[in-house]
DNA sequence: CAACGATATATAGCTTGCTATGTAAACTGG
DNA sequence: CCAGTTTACATAGCAAGCTATATATCGTTG
């Protein structure tokens, strides 16, 4: 029996998510952010100075990833490393008033793109998308 | 009202997918293989010298990625860009030996990691998961 | 048939993800 | 107290995605 991608989960994940992060660069193209750079600020908003590694557990990225995302925001004048007086092999990352003032526009922006995905589903079909999304996540970190 | 990322499509999407690929790549590992090429493999398994172009169409990705790809591919003795004698702008994309002994194993893998994401999901909840998961990406194809 | 547009592929340059490894600071047990 | 482990971050190197642009061949049209 032949394996067909149109019906394989991790398939349609990876098509989907691609499109998902394409929609939201385009729209939120105009502020001069990048996907992941969102997804971090997403975390800096509710909660700013945190450190790399707490971003890390809050994003679940790899250290590295998150340490070079760092690394270009602090270059694209998003963040600031403040060094912690109390350890110094940490650093706490502090929002500059640019990535401040970008919270509104951003956050409607990719509420405009789930919206875009999600145009036809139903209220119901929605919480539903998102509890199975939930599920597989939780049963892939497990694994 | 805050933007829970936990409520998000996008970010659930992006999370999801990622450990699709992790888990993926993890099994696959002694294959020497890697997620983007095994995503080529399929088409190839189902029809071999597909062309640059037909394999771009039918993955969904942009020509200059599978370009990339397919010289990884050539350079792993995954496949042979062999010249098209009708036009001398294409090229047909023959499988290797290796590439066609690597079929079964490779979608076993591919099978495995879908049954361990989706192990406590109903039959019904597979199908639900991925008809919404297939509306989504036409929604955005359209977007 | 020559010029021009369309098509197929390649390349440059970037972001985001990963693994593996290095380095410095902090902690801990003997 | 100091040797060894743990922790926080950085760096190297790769795959895969993207946009933008170059190049070469094919087709078409005047």
């Amino acid at each position: 029996m032949a394996f067909q991608k149109e019906r394989s989960a991790g398939y349609l994940a990876n098509q989907m998510a691609r499109l998902f992060a394409k929609g939201l660069h385009e729209r939120i193209r105009p502020l001069d952010l990048a996907p992941a750079q969102f997804m971090t600020l997403l975390a800096l908003w509710d909660e700013d100075g945190l450190t790399q590694i707490e971003l890390v557990r809050r994003l679940d990225v790899e250290q590295a990833t998150m340490a070079n995302t760092l690394t270009r925001m602090e270059r694209d004048g998003l963040i600031e490393r403040r060094a912690n007086p109390e350890d110094g092999r940490s650093q706490a990352i502090h929002l500059t008033p640019r990535a401040k003032a970008l919270r509104d526009p951003a956050t409607a922006a990719a509420r405009a793109q789930n919206a875009a995905a999600l145009a036809d589903f139903s209220e119901e079909e929605r919480e539903t998308f998102l509890a199975l999304m939930r599920r597989a996540i939780a049963a892939m970190h497990k694994d």
